[in-house]
DNA sequence: CCTCCCGAAATGAACGTTCATTCTTTTACC
DNA sequence: GGTAAAAGAATGAACGTTCATTTCGGGAGG
């Protein structure tokens, strides 16, 4: 993960206490006590909180994606593309309770919002989500809509399952959770 | 609003400066400012902090519920008061962008999760949207799947665009609502 | 009509706590 | 014994909340 051993515990300890208290409950004394390190050890490793915080979503952003592109069939249907997409990315959450509640802490929030902005305005950022969306559009394959809609349409709902999985609303199962992803498919395709 | 002046200037100004700054940026300081009242004031009306955000949540709540049934086709077809739930849920909430802001940010908190809680295992609680959903799946309308995912699939992605169009990723008008209300109804129809 | 007084309402400085961050001291290794 | 790493007490800022004090409005007494 991180070149030292204390390094990493730290990434851990704050992934962990923030995914299941949020960002208010994870003051830096506990996040110590947690990586068992002596408070002032952490800034030996980050500059500031939000550095350390910012780190750890770069960490997780890069396990994901590494995550989705696994085994991702690239010359297939864009359909088939996107039922690989939505599937890896609800087993991947539901199997990770702790990443996804820190990403969704993350989203949710000042840190979030800015991430967001940069992401959409920085048109030239191109990742695997974006291409099959293009070119499902070109190809009239999905809706005529706005790719930030077709993205909520799309993503929205899976995430949504995997909160209510995660909180013992719902207990998804692999055939659940395919039928949630051809129902978001249903929501996009034309 | 609320019984005085006071309590409802109060109320007021918490929800604009949460909406704004999220519960962080909203010192209790900031709030009496911004109400025009002392600080000590507030708790004239307010046993702490979390009774006003509390308080600010079941308002808004109250008044969403109102606007959801007004004009609600009672008898209509399940597509159609469909259709309606979701468009008035989107000019709802993009004609009041501070209260949709303010109602995120509850929704992703502490507070957020308990009141999920609480309503998801209160199991006769029973509102429109339920009872609408329940009676579609009874008519075998839309898919068969758990009354939670349903919830994620027709609401989840009008929430999305409504925070996209809040923050300038996208413009929505009346024609591209619809469509996307339809996009959610093609997502849950069998 | 003026004055005094009373209780409720409002005030804002002060308090205690919590937090991120810093800094001096101690440890551990070469 | 010297140097880099780690420790944890110290610091100061920010916060929610409290409370001694002031302000306000109006009713009673002269």
């Amino acid at each position: 993960m991180e070149k030292t051993d204390k390094r990493c515990a730290i990434v851990r300890a704050t992934l962990d206490i923030v995914a299941e208290q949020g960002f208010h409950g994870a003051p830096m004394a506990l996040v110590a006590e947690r990586a068992g390190v002596a408070a002032g050890t952490i800034y030996r490793y980050f500059e500031s909180k939000d550095a350390l915080i910012n780190e750890v979503f770069h960490y997780l952003e890069e396990r994901f994606f590494a995550a989705v592109m696994e085994h991702y069939p690239e010359g297939a249907p864009v359909r088939e593309r996107f039922l690989h997409i939505g599937g890896v990315l609800v087993r991947y959450c539901i199997g990770a309770p702790l990443e996804f509640r820190f990403l969704e802490q993350f989203h949710n929030s000042p840190y979030g919002v800015a991430h967001c902005r940069e992401k959409f305005f920085n048109k030239d950022n191109r990742d695997v989500i974006t291409e099959l969306f293009s070119e499902a559009l070109g190809a009239g394959i999905v809706k005529d809509l706005p790719l930030p809609a077709l993205f909520g349409l799309a993503f929205g709902p899976l995430l949504d399952i995997c909160r209510d999985h995660i909180l013992h609303f719902i207990e998804l199962d692999d055939e659940l959770v395919s039928r949630c992803v051809e129902a978001c498919w249903d929501a996009i395709r034309r």
